[in-house]
DNA sequence: TTGAAAGCGGTACCAA
DNA sequence: TTGGTACCGCTTTCAA
């Protein structure tokens, strides 16, 4: 039986160098395959490779790393548990992204799940230690941002991307976020050129930035295509129910089209409706401004969000801070798909619809 | 407008010490919270804490590793991307049992993403730089996992666990399996408490270790139970059938009984029986050596592979390697659990099955 | 062309 | 108790 003696060390350059009998800055540059600078002889390198090859010697990344600042290692932080929750397809899209582009460019991935503490959420800092800093960049992801410690990671000129937009007065974060904004215009856009022209705007009641740029699109394209919003007072559910006045008033025809920030929106928004003798689309359209899954039960007008590139862009555009240091870096907008479905149509030609499209 | 000054470099430990008024080994003994051996005073131990405070002094985890050898990172290698097929419940319960852990104990994960070349295929060893050496061990899986590359990792001393076994000629690898052996005998114990005597054993026909692990725990359990074993003398399906002279011996009462490898065997062997005339389980039972999706269309008796466990333990085991360096480790088996479907039954009656079992 | 040597940012041993 | 100092393994500048 033979013993397999543990190897006590890895090979060293300086072992290297001693078994090819040059200096260890001489195996650095073969390695380092500096070409140019210090043209080795042919036969210095042979024998220089030679004892690579007989020693097994592998270059140690954290010395590399330390040294040169570089890894090639890209973090990864969830402020959630990622694997639990890929599964609802909520990281999942995300991550396939990250992980097929960090591939392609020859990175390799930390997963950051260490947890801060007995909570379950993640934080960066943990008794004072940045963990992030293993790799040479992070992209950030997850719906509970801790604002504080991305401020934070930004001052400490820590280079990473968020995904998704965050907001922190006085920092500069930079982020890869679908593009609402233009994504409600266009729906906006849309139910105009089909002819509505009072139109309402359901929010979430959610104060992320997120609606806010949904927010945004809709309002500028209300008002760039000289629209009516009869949007309701409170946003969101009040136990369960929408604005009962708002929703008399669209029974009434004051409005023709509802724009939604959520699927859980839109349906009570269709039962309201249907309890007020409206049926979608035929007495108001409806549109959500969110992904909608394909076997959703109502095929609703929706967006479709490019998970999957903004995991891709958020590779490409951290790499480029990393190769590119102090430039600062806009955020970068991934356009939306429009979705079709089957809840928006043209107005109904009632007696409280003006007909000023056809008049012309 | 305020620039902000990117920090042009990041406090280390010597700034503190200089901002303290204290040596560079003081710091780093206040950070180590070394109590014990060198007792630092109230007053300069708070020194230190305010300076780096001011400073916003993070240790750098890099040159922490360089010098300890552990970074709390623990890799994970899959010798196919993790994403895609996580979604598929390959690759998924494992990470699930691995975050989980590795969050735990306050590790984070490193995924190793980087391909080795253009075929898709992951290497560990890509133009002989061992990618895993940033990690302090690793956790490797796949089903295409490369046994050259599992040899050299073992001879180079890089302490890995592997997530299924594999066997390597003149290598120990420390693997983390599914007591598929066991499991196996358990089934055939259970046929034979019901009375069925005459068994066969349909093989997959790959060669893989799980399979003769499931073999050898049938073959042990038939012999210690004295039954007889009919299988088919060719593995697997040839142009999509089964063994057909093999299928007409178990219609005339040969065979009772039906051990598969896979569930994609059951399938044509239950059609195969069905076209003699014969049902399941009235007439044959068949039990299925592998984990089954509850939705599948038929409710087989078969295993239930403990995938999450499975990675908890494999992060165990590896840093419990970390731990005891040198130590060998045992194989880590985990139990299965035996599912009862719809599929398995006493044996028939009949006239070529002698009745033993109740003569007693 | 080649080698010596100075770090990168810590840890830990040994003296003082 | 404290500080000096020798590494950890590599890259890179500066001399030779």
């Amino acid at each position: 039986m033979t013993t397999t003696p543990r190897r006590a060390r890895a090979p060293r350059q300086s072992d290297v160098a001693r078994l090819a009998g040059v200096s260890q800055s001489a195996v650095s540059r073969v390695i380092g395959g500096d070409t140019d600078a210090a043209r080795i002889p042919e036969a210095t390198v042979r024998r220089i490779q030679d004892a690579i090859k007989e020693l097994g010697y592998v270059p140690n990344p954290t010395a590399r790393k330390l040294r040169t600042g570089r890894n090639r290692l890209l973090g990864v932080h969830t402020f959630e548990a990622v694997f639990p929750r890929a599964r609802e397809d909520f990281y999942f899209e995300f991550l396939l992204g990250i992980e097929e582009r960090a591939e392609e460019i020859d990175h390799d991935l930390v997963l950051f799940t260490s947890t801060g503490g007995s909570d379950g959420r993640r934080r960066v800092y943990r008794d004072g230690v940045n963990r992030l800093n293993v790799a040479d960049g992070a992209v950030l992801l997850g719906v509970a941002a801790d604002r504080a410690e991305l401020a934070r990671l930004e001052a400490d000129g820590y280079p990473f991307v968020h995904i998704g937009r965050r907001e922190v007065p006085g920092t500069r974060i930079t982020c890869v976020v679908p593009d609402y904004e233009s994504a409600a215009a266009a729906i906006v856009d849309r139910l105009a050129d089909l002819g509505h022209e009072r139109i309402g705007y359901l929010r979430a009641g959610i104060e992320e930035e997120s609606y806010a740029d949904r927010r945004r699109g809709y309002e500028s394209a209300v008002a760039r295509r000289g629209l009516r919003d009869v949007s309701p007072a409170s946003p969101g559910l009040e136990e369960g129910r929408l604005d009962a006045a708002w929703l008399d008033a669209v029974a009434t025809g004051e409005v023709t089209a509802v724009v939604a920030d959520a699927e859980w929106l839109a349906h009570p928004l269709a039962d309201g409706l249907a309890d007020r003798g409206l049926t979608v689309p035929r007495d108001v359209s409806v549109a959500v401004l969110e992904g909608v899954a394909p076997d959703a039960p109502v095929r609703w007008d929706c967006l479709q969000i490019p998970r999957r590139e903004v995991g891709r862009l958020a590779i490409d555009t951290l790499v480029g801070m990393l190769d590119e240091p102090g430039e600062p870096v806009a955020d970068v907008l991934v356009e939306c798909v429009v979705v079709e479905g089957e809840t928006v149509a043209a107005p109904p030609a009632g007696p409280s619809g003006d007909t000023r499209g056809s008049t012309v």
